[in-house]
DNA sequence: TATAAAACCTACCAACTAAGTAGACTAATA
DNA sequence: TATTAGTCTACTTAGTTGGTAGGTTTTATA
């Protein structure tokens, strides 16, 4: 399941997406919109700037906007920077890889199975962006 | 990411599967051959029992063997019973579903998206079984 | 029928993660 | 220079994960 800041992080994307042409939104109104805690939203929204995906500029008539284009933002990238692996096993895993002990990768039922369920989720998650999230 | 949980509990459900010609299984056994905690692994083999996938036979020449098929337990069975949802989010989970807050399910982009992953995933798991952990 | 083998059951615990909060600091604007 | 708005560091609290301890019950067999 995915982690509720992740969610978050999504419902926060998908308003953004809609404000694109009005310029920076405040993270209270963000906040307020989608019903996400204010100081919750602070850290994920900061996040996601340093991942150079979104933008924010301080001070009076402040607030978050896109840097990158909503269109060339995949759902997978989002996942992995806020909740970390996709995959169902850290032996499968392509970002976050790790060897599994006592079993060989080569001839283990299990790793391919969780291999066929990893890339029928990235078939997905690679092919659609934070623009699938707008109205 | 599979609970540590349930990997042991394919570990042990494929040891098995392997063995099926050869009566009773020590629970000690499987925990020595596939390196896992044996009092962890007690608990799990209880739960496969209460499910009725396993079969145990106390006292000298006791231990643990299938009672179904392990060709006709699936995969995704044994996720849902030992960690819970396999989607990622409850408003698309079949056998856990919750409604969503604030987002209305008929027109919300992540649902939707949720819903390809979601089949994406059955697709494999719903397919595959005990039968496929054999050597 | 005693005894040993084996599963069963109840309870507990330490470490970690998820989810959220508090409060001070910095930068931009009017 | 006052106000606005994002940034940063640190904390808290509840729940989950991954176990462990130790006793109870059932069964085969000598």
């Amino acid at each position: 399941m995915l982690t509720k800041k992740s969610q978050y992080a999504f419902k926060a994307l998908g308003y953004l997406a809609d404000k694109q042409q009005d310029g920076p939104v405040l993270i209270s109104e963000i906040a307020k919109k989608k019903r996400i805690p204010l100081k919750f939203l602070e850290n994920i929204l900061l996040e996601l700037k340093k991942a150079d995906i979104l933008e924010s500029k301080k001070g009076k008539g402040g607030g978050y906007f896109f840097k990158k284009d909503p269109a060339d933002v995949k759902m997978a990238t989002v996942i992995r920077l806020i909740d970390g692996p996709i995959s169902m096993l850290p032996c499968v895993s392509l970002y976050f890889y790790e060897r599994c002990k006592n079993c060989d990768e080569k001839h283990c039922g299990l790793n391919d199975v969780m291999k066929q369920v990893r890339d029928a989720t990235l078939q997905v998650l690679e092919n659609r962006t934070l623009k699938d999230l707008q109205d």
